[in-house]
DNA sequence: CTTCAGGTACGATGCAAGTCATACCTGAAG
DNA sequence: CTTCAGGTATGACTTGCATCGTACCTGAAG
């Protein structure tokens, strides 16, 4: 079984600092620009993200993304899944999933 | 007169790391909202945000906001004036000023 | 001129946060 | 069983940043 292992916060009780926070880092906001990208949602591996970190570090920053309720750690017992939750930010928080597509300055919208 | 006196990065050249790290902090997170509350966009006084920190800390507040492209600080020699750029900002990150409104769980939109 | 309030510049301090090293746990594969 | 990869826990280190103290600047009012 598999399901929301590792809890964050609900939908209603997400904090627009903690998700600001979360935000304000760049390997964070790098795991969120590029999960808010794919529109199918599907569970990536933790180490399906390019990151320049060690693990130690990731395992640290994907706690702080499910802490601040961005995603959800699905704990496989020796691996773990991520999964955005996407319902519950665009629900709290419309249109902020858009905005991480807008990095590139005049290259916004990814579709 | 008085244009924009102290300079921040041109709309295009917004980013969204460096306002997003803005953001994050408590304090300039509530001038911010104040600022977007505003529809008339009116310029504001440095103290007229009822913020419990010295008045350096409060400059320093002030200069990311600006460096971050958020506001313009007009220099009038012994005063300064805040405005918020909203244009630039819907420009360049459409709908981030509607974020901060929803501060509250279940009571968002200040109209 | 002097006085005073608003702001800035510089420096110091204290705390939060990102990072990694070491050690350990878990489950799958030999 | 052993081995190995993925992940976590703990602790230490280091950087960044919010904060303030002191000193100085600016312009208006007396």
């Amino acid at each position: 079984m598999a399901g929301r292992n590792l809890v964050g916060p609900e939908a209603d009780a997400l904090d627009l600092g903690a998700v600001l926070r979360a935000l304000a880092d760049e390997h964070r906001r790098a795991v969120m620009t590029e999960l808010a990208a794919d529109r199918g949602d599907s569970e990536r591996g933790c180490n399906s993200f390019d990151l320049p970190i060690s693990k130690q570090t990731q395992t640290h920053h994907f706690r702080v993304l499910r802490e601040a309720g961005l995603i959800d750690e699905i704990d496989y017992g020796n691996r773990k899944g991520i999964r955005l939750r996407r319902a519950d930010i665009e629900k709290r928080f419309p249109g902020l999933l858009t905005l991480l597509g807008a990095e590139s300055p005049g290259g916004p919208a990814p579709r």
